[in-house]
DNA sequence: TATGTCGCTTTGGTATACCAAATTGAGATA
DNA sequence: TATCTCAATTTGGTATACCAAAGCGACATA
């Protein structure tokens, strides 16, 4: 929604501004935003109204430590039940992910890596898991652009995608819940290391 | 809300007849069919009106694969997070359990059953690791009931819940983890299995 | 008798009006 | 000058009215 980014963390939420700013009433928009908030995306407090859901330290912490576990499952359902078909899509994704990455294009290197991670969480064919990996995820994709900072760390998070399309191939589910388990290790210090230095850019969407 | 149990899964909701039923107008009714269809107990088909989520073998064996995942890293989480105070509360659930096992008094067990793994969940200070487990419980708890059915499985069961207290003592995380994944797993079976014998009880809340 | 079409009724979607709670600002008093 | 109080305005909560789409039934025709 239009609310990555282009308000503030900690925002007031004004029923009738945001409903004329987006051409609806309030009655749909107040639907709107209890979805949102019961994704955790707004928070919205009792006769005071919404407000774009801030995200601290912890609930980064907490948000990936969750998310490993749930892409570690992925993996290991991914190994045994992929299909020729969507495995051979995920190493397109990867190589053009590799181009990006090349090429240097951020952005772009983004979009195709949540690509990948999205149908990986799918791949194992549990929907739930799906679904909630999804969840979650939107609630720190906001603050994941800001990773990748350091060239250094980039490089080794593309020399992890390489391990984990290896094991995926290989169908070695015990390898690949390993390797993706540490991958967002690996993610979520590189987050919270750009969270630490005052907020960086949350608005890529 | 009042909707386990009380309605049967597929049926319609008409948002007038709901709305005046509960004493409420229809506006806020919708909103809380909006929370509960991202939930996933209900279903909102567009100019459909919504339903309460039916629930299959497919959503059963996927969410408790879920669920399975997230107690497990929440044992290992507790088993050296858990504080002296938690431990002992979840003991003495425990033991009021196993009275309620004694007595044969399903209900009740049920009840300290779902709270032990509740406080579990909760133990390991990840918050929404805590709200992710819940959130998927929910939508299994009207199925739970009806597992347990024989004797020998209900046994198993509190076997396992002695297990799972002894590893938690012991803070020894990685024997927890096991333990709580291979007792989910268990839990699944008797609910499928219980599931397959033409849908029973789904009314116990 | 069966099928297709048209219209009526039901029901969800949206806008708006009204109400109550909360916040804020101004004025008065200590 | 600072603080407390009261009132006015802002803003969220709820009810209701109106609109449009979908479902259903009856009637007509093949």
């Amino acid at each position: 929604m239009i609310l990555e980014g282009e308000l503030a963390p900690g925002e007031r939420l004004n029923e009738r501004a945001l409903g004329e700013r987006l051409g609806i009433s309030r009655t749909p928009l107040r639907e709107a935003l209890r979805i949102l908030a019961s994704e955790s995306l707004v928070r919205v407090e009792p006769n005071r109204g919404a407000i774009v859901a801030p995200i601290d330290r912890a609930d980064i912490e907490a948000t990936f430590e969750v998310l490993a576990a749930l892409e570690g499952l992925a993996g290991e359902l991914a190994a045994t039940r992929i299909s020729d078909a969507e495995l051979a899509e995920i190493k397109a994704l990867h190589f053009e992910m590799r181009a990006h990455h090349a090429r240097g294009d951020r952005a772009a290197y983004f979009a195709a890596n949540q690509s990948i991670h999205a149908r990986i969480a799918r791949a194992g064919g549990n929907d739930v898991l799906g679904e909630t990996f999804e969840r979650l995820n939107a609630r720190v994709k906001r603050v994941r652009y800001a990773a990748n900072l350091s060239r250094a760390r980039w490089d080794k998070a593309v020399d992890e995608h390489d391990r984990i399309i290896a094991a995926l191939e290989a169908r070695n589910g015990p390898a690949l819940r390993a390797i993706l388990e540490s991958h967002l290790a690996g993610k979520r210090e590189s987050v919270l290391a750009a969270f630490a230095t005052g907020r960086p850019a949350e608005a890529y969407d």
